[in-house]
DNA sequence: CTTTTATGAATGAAGG
DNA sequence: CCTTCATTCATAAAAG
């Protein structure tokens, strides 16, 4: 596998260097992570269960790994997007929550394309990005305001079904998520070359 | 494939603002698909050897845990703990995508039952499921398509609008998926060699 | 450096 | 269809 040792800067001067490149659009790049997400959960799973069943370790370690390909793909589900999400800077926390705080809980389109464009002025930021945020932080704060009523004697009848606190504590025992992540993180090296073969061309 | 159709060029402006491309080169690309390819061999055939395995309980003295067996599988998780939301298992979710990939926007109704009843092979499916997924498939796939071009297109407000002719030219129905519905067989190794390798630990 | 928390983003489902 | 909501997932940031 070539990939990491692909001089990352190749990719990053192509009028330069002259080397033909593929572009992918971000879904395209989401789709083709997911595509091969969804075989490092099924083999990581069908691997599980075949040793569990013939009692032996080396099947995953040894066999797959030399016979059929490293475990360079493996980690490429965990990290060929190196999806970086985004952070709003303090002017721009300070901007939304001032916006969210007049009371007007409906973004509209075109609100949030005007608020985009403003808060780009204080830093990278997207549409989405806003949309995102607003979405999020009404959610976050309606779950806040029923899960703490600490503070007021809401006594209504709709509460005595509630169960105040233990919905995090859902019986849930797998989750095949985890099995790829914590997959990715032992077997792939981290080194950023890998990431860097496919990367993000500002 | 419509990656070869993306104008390369994209990729040697790099100062032209926000640009959010993924570069691979020719040689990373043959590698990820041949890897992706490797990956649907190997997951055909641990599902081919665990069938083989769940048919003879007796086949090494050691019972069939179905403990391990159906969890795994299925790794849905929903059914276990009866979870309000459905979640597609990697399998169904791969068959999802490839139909939906083949380009055939019009889930009609016909199709939804016949989709969901292949699905329900590989995990708990229903028709409602199979239809909201493919609405919300679509409309993610569009709202991406809106947002990605915003790279170069750097518009203010007044005339953020969508130019309404153009929108659609960009081939919206690209297919990573084909990198793996190309046969994996051909390109990988896939004789049986291997699949008694895997037995071999036995 | 590892673990925990906060939060941006993804997504199934419902409403219109 | 399109929008909105509730929940979940993943990761940057914080804490240890």
């Amino acid at each position: 596998m070539e990939w990491e040792k692909q001089p990352p800067q190749q990719a990053e001067e192509p009028g330069a260097g002259g080397m033909f490149v593929k572009v992918m659009t971000d879904e395209q790049m989401e789709v083709l992570r997911k595509q091969i997400a969804v075989y490092a959960t099924i083999c990581e799973q069908l691997v599980e269960l075949h040793k569990s069943l013939t009692s032996q370790t080396d099947l995953a370690g040894v066999r797959l790994g030399n016979l059929y390909c490293d475990p360079l793909i493996t980690s490429g589900a965990h990290k060929i997007t190196g999806r970086q999400r985004w952070t709003p800077t303090p002017m721009q926390l300070q901007i939304l929550e001032r916006i969210f705080g007049q009371g007007i809980g409906t973004p509209s389109k075109q609100k949030i394309k005007e608020i985009a464009s403003e808060l780009s002025q204080h830093g990278q930021i997207s549409e989405t990005n806003v949309y995102n945020w607003f979405q999020n932080r009404r959610a976050r704060s309606k779950r806040k305001q029923q899960a703490a009523p600490s503070n007021n004697a809401e006594s209504e009848v709709e509460t005595e079904v509630e169960s105040p606190n233990d919905k995090k504590t859902k019986p849930e025992e797998f989750q095949p998520q985890n099995i790829l992540t914590s997959r990715a993180e032992d077997l792939c090296f981290q080194n950023p070359q890998t990431s860097s073969a496919i990367h993000s061309v500002d």
